[in-house]
RNA sequence: GGAGGCGUGGCAGAGCGGCCGAAUGCAUCCGCCUUGAAAGCGGAAGACCCGCAAGGGUCCGGGGGUUCAAAUCCCUCCGCCUCCGCCA
């Protein structure tokens, strides 16, 4: 939810970003009428119960006669205060609904427009060059043991797979080589639970557009989490923590669970889009003056992971429609995946502001001791995908792959072997 | 799954349907005292909403109801605890 007051303050900021992100300007109007009709609402039931609550006291002091005409009276008035805080909840109600329908103000700087008006800010490495016909990412698990997705239908239907034998081995290394990296940085590692309330799912703002996406388990009333920045952002919902020395900084390695509809014959092969797979994922609640910083701070950590795993990859800024309902700027780093001659998105940070906090409830003091609403950020450590973008940069002609030097330890081989 | 109990401020813990935003203790903060500290003494201190302000209102797990009036009575949901059963 968008801070009300700046709206007041300055809607055409917000108008400007609905602009940006090419959404109805209008959502900005509707959220200025219910804020205006919510205040009046409010301020007339307060009067009311004022007086209201006057009168009792009169009421229990009075005897005989007197009483009787006072209560009286006080039926009278305690069907006016019900009435006025009938309105005052449909106008909280209202107000409610025309607030969850605006997104986050785009942060300036970001990209106007749709999916692909996104802008590169760097290239890192070069495109690998092959002297052989290299093989995408399914063909090099298979020969090597480490992915099995005909049983992974078999089992689970499509888009579900085994990592198997050295691909369980290497996902491992994988997350546990992020998991040491967000230690050493001074992160809490986090292992949360997948299965979330229907308030976590709709406060962290995926329940909007998203809906469609997550998994519902009817007969509980739990969503599967997409990505443990549900939980993560849940943590600390409702309550009101002390930033004063620093950011609290999480990694959550959970797995993550989507349903990917409306992407029917998108990467159906392989392991890139699947219904589940792993994740470690950072997650930052700060001041909101430090937001800025800590996103260049995340997309810095992020950077180093992928500089561990040794892949040609760019830098993007998301266009203003991509960014998701929360999100108010967004980098995306996106590695080079050989046989699609294409860069594929390896990890994506988000900052937030205080859009989703203040949903959550997430608050710190300030100086002068006054709660305040604080932002928060996420971004990509490592997931499965990660092992597509390994597997392909680093295959060699016999059809092994080279492990990158960093990874080593994790894995304790120099090479994978096809069997 | 069955039976029962509980849910009050940062924590602990009182609270005859009106005088309760709520006793008390601990913790916190500010004074005094002290060379400094502890102890002791005095004081301050919840969150949210409306309002320029003065001020007003809401909040005793959530929601609903009874009543002129609810932390206090009733219903319901959620959470926690205990016992029994069942099962990873």
């Amino acid at each position: 939810m968008i801070d009300l007051k700046t709206l007041r303050d300055d809607p055409d900021a917000v108008r400007r970003s609905q602009r940006m992100r090419g959404e109805d300007e209008r959502s900005v109007d509707r959220l200025l009428a219910a804020d205006e009709r919510r205040r009046s609402a409010v301020s007339r039931f307060d009067t009311l119960r004022a007086e209201q609550k006057q009168f009792g006291k009169q009421v229990g002091k009075a005897r005989g006669e007197e009483r009787e005409a006072l209560l009286a009276k006080g039926k009278e008035l305690s069907a006016e205060v019900k009435a006025a805080d009938a309105e005052q909840q449909a106008a909280e109600a209202e107000l409610l609904e025309a607030h969850m329908a605006v997104p986050n103000v785009v942060q300036e700087g970001a990209p106007a427009g749709g999916e692909d008006d996104y802008v590169v800010l760097e290239h890192h490495g070069e495109p690998p060059t092959f002297d052989f016909e290299p093989a995408d990412h399914l063909d090099l698990g298979v020969k090597l043991g480490a992915l099995d997705m005909e049983r992974g239908a078999k089992v689970s239907g499509s888009r579900f797979y085994f990592l198997t034998g050295v691909g369980a081995q290497l996902q491992l290394a994988l997350l546990n080589m992020a998991a040491a990296q967000a230690t050493a940085a001074g992160f809490q590692l986090m292992i949360p639970p997948v299965l979330v309330r229907p308030e976590i799912m709709g406060g962290t703002g995926f329940l909007g557009a998203h809906a469609a996406e997550v998994y519902r388990l009817a007969e509980d009333d739990l969503y599967l989490v997409g990505t443990s920045e549900v939980p993560l952002a849940g943590y600390h919902a409702d309550e009101i923590l002390d930033l004063e020395r620093g950011p609290k900084r999480y990694a959550g390695w959970s797995t993550c669970f989507r349903r990917e509809a409306g992407s029917y014959g998108k990467d159906t092969r392989g392991i890139i889009r699947v219904h589940q797979f792993d994740k470690i994922e950072m997650f930052v609640f700060c001041k909101p003056e430090d937001a800025d910083a800590e996103h260049q701070r995340l997309l810095a950590w992020e950077r180093e992971m992928l500089d561990k795993i040794e892949v040609p990859y760019r830098v993007i800024d998301t266009a203003a429609g991509d960014l998701g309902s929360s999100a108010a700027r967004k980098f995306d780093c996106e590695a080079w995946v050989p046989t699609q001659q294409a860069y594929r998105e390896l990890t994506s940070t988000s900052n937030c502001t205080t859009f989703q906090a203040r949903r959550l409830g997430v608050r710190y003091r300030d100086e002068q001791g006054r709660p305040q609403t604080a932002a928060t950020l996420n971004g990509t450590l490592a997931t499965t995908r990660w092992i597509v973008a390994l597997l392909e940069n680093h295959q060699q002609a016999d059809g092994s792959v080279r492990v990158p030097e960093a990874m080593r330890p994790f894995l304790g081989m120099d090479v994978l072997q096809p069997r």
